[in-house]
DNA sequence: CATCTATTTGTATACTTAGCCAAATAGACA
DNA sequence: TGTCTATTTGGCTAAGTATACAAATAGATG
């Protein structure tokens, strides 16, 4: 498989990760510092295995770390970049 | 619907639009300047029914617009920014 | 060790997406 | 008008995704 196809592979499921309105939610959040999963679960009107397996999906693609203390997870945002993605597309779907 | 609720599902469907290879490569062929629907066809091992329907996911969400001349269709990239976002997306990515 | 809390994973269900083939549509042109 | 080419749409199937609930796992603490 020549490098752009699996260039383009990695590139589409980077963005198949972001195609869901709760992980970019999760996303969002994360950029103020890291969150356990209860904390998100608060936030999210959603059972905590569904949130869970969001954070799974972002981690997969590497868009967010995770770190364990005590009995607790706390997720991170590993890619900040995303957040000036997201600003930068807001802009040209505005246009037309 | 708060504003960022809505704009959180706007940015979804944006980044499902691009979550697939031969959407992505679609793109990529796009930004070298209009193309119809049989020269994508050619480059792309799939029903020409197929292609139609990617650009017209990619349209949907304003990514692409079209254009009719004759009795064919050719399609153009509306926002070429996201040819940034493709290798801002990489750079991070290659980080760990 | 028993049990409580936080998280992940198994399983089932409902829904969505991708793909092909065939049929419909639309323009060009004899 | 009839027909050829280009494209889109209908209908189907296979595969993938999201979700909840329940069960399993792991650390903390009595």
């Amino acid at each position: 498989m020549s490098d752009s196809v699996q260039q383009r592979e990695i590139s589409a499921n980077f963005f198949k990760a972001l195609s869901h309105s709760t992980r970019l939610f999760i996303v969002e959040q994360l950029s103020d510092g890291e969150k356990c999963v209860c904390e998100l679960t608060d936030m999210i009107d959603a059972d905590m295995s569904t949130v869970s397996r969001h954070l799974a999906v972002l981690k997969n693609v590497g868009i967010v770390s995770s770190c364990k203390r005590g009995n607790q997870v706390f997720y991170s945002l590993r890619t900040p970049c995303i957040l000036s993605f997201l600003q930068c597309i807001h802009a040209p779907l505005g246009q037309g």
